[in-house]
DNA sequence: GGTTGACCCCGTAGTGGCTTCAGGGTTTCC
DNA sequence: GGAAACCCTGAAGCCACTACGGGGTCAACC
């Protein structure tokens, strides 16, 4: 089975296939004679695998660690289970941060139905006043104490990140 | 005011701050004789609405597309519209398909409760077993036709992006 | 046998939005 | 006068790819 096969059969692209290669997820295949790639039925279950894993938005660490408790069937899964904990984590926290743009942005969106002159655009003003600390969804307070902004790394950071210090205390105003 | 106090006043860090810069964010400030960036209050109202803008998870260039709005308030504003448009169905599909995946990732936690081998571990059997092409939550069909699973573009591509060839008719099986 | 086109190889650089690092200088406080 | 806090710069690192440049291989067709 050369790359191309490979690729069209899970749904990964080539670049990708030979990324993972190249980063450790996928053992390097035998070579034919012309030095092209050429996968056995084992690569193909674990690239799927890999593939799952990554529609469900896990880090390539994380799979790493899965493929691992894979190939060691005799040890202990409790870490699968945190692996699988700290994913749903940050899934849920970055689901509630989005509800939160998701509303945020549909008000904004309402400020303004036609067109007319930026001067008078509700969405810039809005904007504008709440960077300036004025009220607004995200942003109550007009000085400080306020539950602030979303914390734009909570895309990034939550769950298991080491304790850093916050960034929403604004005092602006 | 120097970059420490901007900092703390807007919660942008010291790097990001210095970053805006080198992107042509956040106009060049003067200097005091030893060197410092010396910002006005102007920077920091640009800089508190970057942030603001940032947290509802728009992109730089298209922070840096509403800045110029800003500054031209002659220019309609019905950019202003689409691009608020486009960040909105972005999040919206985004949403949809964490959604998603929080109930895959919660189902798949439920098979593992306690502690036990691996080898045992109902995790680690029903994401080998998506990978092969059975049944799952994002995965219904054994081989072809189905749903498929969710793209792990969406969160990069979806709504604007061109079109492509999709990859997810998995046919592995 | 020459050409076309699909397929494959490799290494490197680019993406976005930062973050970290290395290696310095300046200011302030005790 | 020495330590700590603050500031400077440029470059590299992070993630998970994606794209690019420049080449080799192979089967089919004229």
């Amino acid at each position: 089975m050369r790359i191309g096969e490979l690729a069209r059969a899970t749904g990964v692209e080539i670049e990708t296939v030979r990324y993972y290669e190249k980063s450790g997820l996928l053992p390097e295949p035998a070579r034919q004679a012309n030095g092209y790639r050429a996968y056995s039925a084992r690569h193909l279950e674990r690239l799927a695998f890999i593939r799952h894993c990554r529609a469900l938005d896990m880090p390539l660490a994380d799979i790493a660690r899965l493929l691992d408790f894979n190939d060691h069937p005799q040890s202990d899964c409790g870490d699968v289970n945190t692996l699988i904990d700290a994913q749903l984590a940050r899934v849920r926290a970055r689901l509630a941060s989005m509800h939160a743009l998701e509303a945020q942005l549909a008000a904004l969106r309402a400020r303004c139905r036609e067109p007319h002159a930026t001067q008078e655009c509700g969405i810039l003003h809005e904007l504008v006043a709440a960077a300036h600390g004025e009220a607004c969804a995200c942003h109550p307070a007009p000085g400080r104490g306020g539950a602030g902004h979303a914390d734009p790394r909570v895309f990034a950071a939550d769950a298991e990140a080491p304790e850093r210090p916050g960034r929403c205390d604004n005092q602006a105003g």
